[in-house]
DNA sequence: GTCTATATACGGATAGAC
DNA sequence: GTCTATCCGTATATAGAC
């Protein structure tokens, strides 16, 4: 899998992230037609991810939004019914995708290399195709309520306990050799947050996320596989 | 090296931090005593870690850091001239700090993987002495001024760049094998970050700094030495 | 050096017209 | 469904007393 089969592969247009939120918040957004409300909802999304990816969704009024966003104080008003309901919003849809998509790809394979592969390449492809959502999760994660904060570690947990099971499942069947599972998922969500947190590094470097992922899968090979092939990382295509 | 060494080792303490911020920020501090300016802005700064690493820096007023220093708005505006100017003095010290002592432990090694190891350990018992400003400017860093937002990429380059040359100095020297020096530099970061950004995760599961500074040590090592022991990292008391 | 009181601007949120 | 106008609380920063 590369990057651009996994574009193929799952569908996650705006409008599809936003006919997904307005499934998701029917109760709390007062504007009732379909097509208005993806509309508008796609602008909101993306004006939000704009303007507090760049300092903050704090610091961002809802003036700001408005201009961006090109509606009235009170249109935005219609979407949401606390400045805390859209940050809530954003968060939740960022994480029942995540949990979507990497349950579905992971299940397909059954050994313990494929699945870890699978596992690291579909959250980096992920988090490409959806950086500024992740961005955004990451660096909003402490302004949120006691509640939401909860299901946001909730979240973190559950990811790095794919990986975690998956390196454990493959020690014991002698795939993978023996390291504590639970510091290896950790630092590999360490790397992979990485890519989407210091995008403008990467790109200034055009390192490209299919190179990114060949890397820390050499990376991470190296330290649980048993063989060690002594290759430049970039001479293996197989991966 | 552990941790216990590089604490006695190094002088971090609250108060060495404060006299070195007086002396770097004479012009804008208006109280002159240093005995009074060092306990205050010791009170200062605590605060304002505290406070913002919990809300945010914008989310924190004023109001809220004149009630945990118990100063008023009026004897706070004497220490900084604007609360952007607080949140530029904290960014600025401990960008100075990490440079020195990063500095002074490296040049004491000159073999490739001692220097290495040393880099790793420094940089990351830094951050655990002074955990509160690394995650502070980590993520303030995104609020600074332009201005500002340059200095913090160049010392973020600064400390990368220090990784980058160590790993081509051991290639050429044939200590480690051919790999990308920038990339693996950029997650050995990554790695490090990990530890001071979720450190309530890591103090959950009761794992130590030395722990966490073994592990990814063995982690990185695995990569780039030619030699593989295969020994479970916790056997392995060398480090 | 530190305080209280206040100037002035901007924030989120809502009401009611269209 | 969307807009404009407005309420009211809170923000940063300063002035001037002590």
């Amino acid at each position: 899998m590369n990057y651009a089969e996994f574009q193929k592969q799952v569908c996650l247009s705006r409008q599809d992230i936003c006919r997904q939120a307005f499934a998701d918040n029917r109760k709390s957004i007062r504007v009732k037609k379909e097509i208005t409300v993806v509309k508008n909802l796609e602008r909101i999304f993306s004006a939000t991810l704009k303007i507090s990816n760049k300092k903050g969704f704090q610091a961002m009024s809802m003036r700001d939004l408005g201009r961006e966003t090109k509606l009235s104080m009170g249109a935005l008003y219609s979407y949401f019914s606390s400045k805390e309901e859209l940050l809530a919003m954003l968060q939740h849809q960022r994480r029942s995708i995540t949990r979507r998509i990497l349950q579905e790809n992971i299940e397909e394979q059954s050994e313990p290399a494929a699945r870890l592969r699978t596992a690291i390449l579909t959250h980096l492809y992920l988090s490409e195709a959806m950086q500024p959502w992740f961005y955004f999760s990451y660096m909003e994660a402490k302004n949120l309520s006691k509640a939401e904060q909860r299901l946001a570690v909730a979240s973190e947990r559950y990811t790095e306990q794919i990986f975690a099971d998956i390196i454990t499942q493959g020690q014991a069947s002698g795939s993978f050799v023996t390291r504590d599972p639970q510091l290896t998922a950790s630092v590999i969500k360490a790397m992979l947050q990485d890519w989407y947190l210091k995008r403008s590094k990467y790109a200034g470097r055009k390192i490209s996320v299919d190179q990114y992922a060949r890397f820390i899968l050499k990376f991470v090979e190296s330290f649980i596989s048993d063989v060690k092939e002594n290759m430049p990382y970039n001479e293996k295509s197989s991966l």
